[in-house]
DNA sequence: GAAAAAATGTGAGCGGTGCTCTTGCTTTCG
DNA sequence: CGAAAGCAAGAGCACCGCTCACATTTTTTC
């Protein structure tokens, strides 16, 4: 609408080096700050009442528009769960990957612990959104894969990376330890390894397995705490990491061996 | 009530030869067949749909009786619920108990192999009944305790005998295998001993906790398996397999150890 | 056997949901 | 400036859980 702006009729793609948003007509930076507000009021819904009672009416109704206004910045109930869950795996993704950071890098164990106290402490404070990946999946709807894929295995590649240097430094567990078979090994994870996640590393079937053992083992831990399956734990945190080093021996041989 | 009662899976409550029914009036005879045909309508609606969109109204439909009528019978959409989730529980605990008691007692690997492997079959046969005991928690819903406590721990209660067993023929696995720390053990499930699940064990928060991990990590892959946690899978049942025999290490020392 | 009580079927209705469509209005762009 | 596109608003549809008042039927009680 203004016109004493002459670049405002440009090219309003991007690669602005400073504000943005004021490069943008009101149209354009309404949108923005709208999808940004319906995603957090949608958070927060889920984070009070869960993805079950998410509703499209209500989080318009807190933003104070007319319910059928949010169409026209979500396509519908689905899609703003896809937003969801995607941004959830984020998340999850980046607690992990920054704790796992702090750690050495020669110190293997560590490197897993840090992984499994970051996953756990991740769902504990956002329960919902753990649910909403890791728990069962909403019926009659899945979440398209091109979406949620690359943000889905981040932390599954943070972890293949991890069992890789643990092979490099020759300290993978005995696969006898869990009596594996390693023919069976093929068979069940094989083609998996085609897969070019694995592409930069020298993993195995017998490897792969192990590694899907621990990780198993530990969302295991993580799944059963948060959805509380075994009733009133007494101290969770300790069973957490009495199981936490039964998942990192599932890969890494303790030292004097 | 007989747990293990097939007729509980939903069929239709046909009057049996010695007819107790006949002595009733023919109000409290077609209330029981009423309620076994809510039961049995709202399991294919599960089966299908899944729990989310289970719809008392639609229950009420395909019943040809008005949708307030099924009020008569069923407190609310959530103690429906909670009738499914006893169901599924006693029909969980009848197909691990069925396939427990085949295998001779004195052969402890394959006690603990039929149970992982009774566990997934059904859970691959039914999945959404699986999601309703094992999977996210029903929001702004948790089911009465003293409805589900006991058949929540049916199987527990089995596997928990099968350590006992696994204890007093001295085959337990080293705990140093897990990296155990016995103090952390103790308080992290020291307090659960208590239960009088255990009262007829010698069991010591060390075995609990191998046993613990042991049952995280078949659970684990049977969720990981039916929530699809890892994509498409090449050969679910080899690496099932894999986990299965590695879950059973936890808790079973190998022969020649 | 008649009357009272309890159980059951019926339909209207309330407030909620996801979602669609039409109607105007405003911003953007050629 | 005018056309096109984006947007707010409201009405409306079909569904949901659930409540209530009312008529009917069965059971119990007198």
């Amino acid at each position: 609408m203004d016109p004493l702006d002459p670049t405002s009729t440009g090219a309003p793609a991007d690669a602005p080096a400073d504000t943005p948003a004021a490069q943008l007509g009101k149209r354009a930076r309404n949108r923005l700050a709208v999808e940004a507000d319906i995603l957090r009021v949608a958070r927060e819904h889920l984070a009070t009442d869960g993805a079950a009672a998410l509703s499209l009416r209500a989080v318009a109704r807190d933003l104070g528009m007319v319910s059928s206004g949010i169409y026209r910045y979500v396509e519908s109930r689905d899609e703003l769960l896809t937003r969801l869950i995607v941004d959830s795996y984020w998340s999850l993704a980046a607690a992990v990957r920054s704790a796992h950071d702090t750690v050495p890098p020669d110190d293997l164990e560590a490197r897993w612990d840090s992984v499994g106290r970051a996953l756990r402490a991740w769902a504990i404070n956002r329960p919902h959104d753990f649910a909403l990946i890791y728990g069962s999946p909403v019926p009659d709807y899945e979440a398209p894969s091109e979406r949620t894929e690359e943000p889905g295995t981040a932390v599954l590649v943070l972890l293949v990376a991890l069992l890789d240097d643990v092979r490099a430094a020759g300290r993978l567990a005995d696969p006898r330890w869990l009596g594996l078979v390693p023919a069976r090994a093929e068979t069940g994870v094989g083609a998996m390894l085609e897969s070019p996640m694995f592409a930069a590393t020298r993993l195995d079937a017998v490897d792969l397995t192990q590694g899907l053992a621990a990780w198993t083992l530990l969302l295991g831990a993580v799944t059963s705490e948060i959805f509380a399956q075994l009733g009133p734990v007494p101290d969770g945190e300790a069973l957490f990491e009495c199981l936490l080093a039964a998942s990192r021996r599932c890969v890494i041989a303790p030292v004097g061996d």
